[in-house]
DNA sequence: TTATATTTTTAGACTTATCTAAATTTTATT
DNA sequence: AATAAAATTTAGATAAGTCTAAAAATATAA
């Protein structure tokens, strides 16, 4: 059985794994908000375990049966996100906390009649994709609002940045799951963009915002 | 914040509080599966804590704060477990593991949630009465099927015992919250009971099972 | 390529929760 | 009341996870 701290450890790492397929010592001592020299303890700990490949100065890696454990804690989180949502009517940005400990609630059974109770959802309430039970996730096409040009619209299908003041701002707009967003200009200055959402709001969004929307393309 | 230790050694001395309005460190130990001395070094931090009252070799009582902690804990355990039996359809005696852990989720604002989506249930799944927001518990009557003589008919209530194995024997008798039962004979030799279930089943159940069946008695 | 900066690891200490074994206190028995 | 038995506490160890400060390895830059 895994400690809480350790299913953490492996979540930060596959998380930072999604570019290189490696993390370094520091970028998990960030990612879990602790110091370097701690991270060093857990892998070594995570790497007897057969969780994680490591050696010494040269970055860590997931083993198969580590990426399992990571695939299935984060899905455990985004199903728990879509039940808050969902069933208790928590908004977007109110439920990462709750879900960060709900997702090592240690049961299959409960993980797996928790999905079907939800009807089997395919993303979580940032868009999200949740993993299948056999651990497939189903990528996000990579391309941010800020990837479009003047009179392209795109639909939100999901958020990069998972901050409470981040999505609440979106929420403010109007910017939620499921929008049309047209681009109606560009400043050159600084990338940010004047956009009209659903047709009707005109507004005008920072480069920082932009680029944390993840846009699918309509024609 | 408490940690879960802390919040079990609260939940098991309120459990053994019930009768006498004390728990001796060995009862502690015992409830908690744990060694005497282990159960001693927590109460001197509960103490410090002012969570409990605690006086070398004179027992522990929990304070109105502790208590207050005790009767959030079983709250959320008695919710989750209504959770588990009415929406994902888990049987009554599975629930007891998972909602050990889910009992430690740290939200207020998701317990209130959690009590509305359940429509505000007065007890859990084995007829235990569930402990308001203000922590007001309605407690049982203590009456049993043991209590009851030749002709006399009740209503199941409750459980006084929690294993997996009662609870599955119940089930397999159609013993379930809500069943009727008359009493037909009492064997004096055991005081085994003949019963005679939803007025078409007859059966013969031990002493030990039927003493721990909580009876509304019919008249 | 040598010096400097950055990253990572090691060493040693601390906290929480646990244990065993020994010592102490309380309770029960004669 | 003295002694035995039972309950409880203390002392000292252990494991998990963390930290600070110092040392070692790697990367960067003059």
């Amino acid at each position: 059985m895994n400690s809480f701290t350790e299913e953490n450890y492996l979540k930060a790492i596959f998380k930072l794994s999604k570019t290189n397929g490696e993390a370094s010592t520091n970028a998990v001592a960030e990612e879990l908000d602790t110091k370097a020299s701690s991270v060093t303890d857990m892998l070594k700990k995570l790497a007897e375990k057969k969780l994680v490949n490591y050696a010494p100065y040269k970055g860590v890696k997931l083993t198969e049966s580590g990426q399992k454990i990571a695939i299935s804690v984060i899905r455990k989180h985004r199903l728990w996100e879509v039940f808050l949502v969902d069933k208790l009517d928590f908004k977007w940005d109110e439920v990462h906390d709750i879900a960060e400990q709900l997702e090592h609630i240690q049961s299959m059974e409960l993980v797996e009649r928790l999905d079907q109770f939800l009807e089997h959802p395919k993303y979580d309430p940032h868009g999200d994709p949740i993993p299948d039970k056999d651990g497939n996730i189903n990528r996000h096409k990579e391309q941010t609002l800020a990837d479009l040009t003047p009179k392209e619209k795109g639909v939100i299908v999901g958020v990069k940045e998972h901050s409470k003041s981040y999505l609440n701002y979106l929420d403010q707009l109007g910017l939620v799951l499921g929008a049309e967003v047209e681009i109606q200009d560009i400043i050159d200055f600084d990338h940010s963009m004047s956009i009209v959402i659903n047709q009707n709001t005109k507004t005008i969004i920072s480069n920082q915002a932009s680029k944390n929307l993840y846009i699918k393309k309509l024609n």
